[in-house]
DNA sequence: TATATTTGTGTATTATAATAAACCATATAA
DNA sequence: TTATATGGTTTATTATAATACACAAATATA
């Protein structure tokens, strides 16, 4: 059994993945945060992998075009019948 | 352009798989509760695409072993150069 | 260098997710 | 039928995410 995945390295993760994509496009913290109507700060707390609701979560998702993506991702779980499809 | 998943969708359809996954199992919304250490309230509220915290998901989402999956996702994400990456 | 911008951090307040406890309707089992 | 279990809902309280400031430390730009 290999290590698993804790849920603080998924938010670790997720806060990663926002700062990287709002680097490439070159905006601020402080831009994203107008554009979602939402907090520098939550912004802040989110990329350093803070706890943070699903609202701002998909906000921030939506903003750089993975809404979709994760939307068929999750249908895509919902056919999955076994726990680990893995073959 | 076709019609954009919204974020309510999107948490309507988290909520279904909860829903989906915890009847798979045959357990109840307390039984899940329980052994995550939130409250039936939560459940229900998470189940009928109400907006909820990160540990929440992500906590159902362990439950279920969907975590590694999420994760490998969000790595997936990361390498992903363009915006839409479709072809 | 100096200046501006951005990020990280702190504090107080507000908004709201989470909890705990009930209650009712429905379904399932005895 | 009568119990039992489950899901949906309400109310009150608690915990905490989000906000709005401020200020310092980096980082980039002139």
């Amino acid at each position: 059994m290999i290590d698993a995945v804790t849920i603080w390295e998924v938010k670790v993760q997720l806060g990663e993945l926002c700062k990287q994509q709002r680097q490439r496009y070159k905006i601020s913290q402080e831009d994203l945060a107008q554009e979602l109507g939402l907090s520098r700060y939550t912004i802040q707390k989110f990329e350093n992998g803070k706890n943070a609701t699903l609202d701002t979560v998909l906000k921030i998702a939506n903003h750089f075009n993975l809404l979709e993506k994760l939307y068929q991702a999750l249908k895509n779980l919902e056919n999955t019948n076994d726990i680990n499809s893995l073959y």
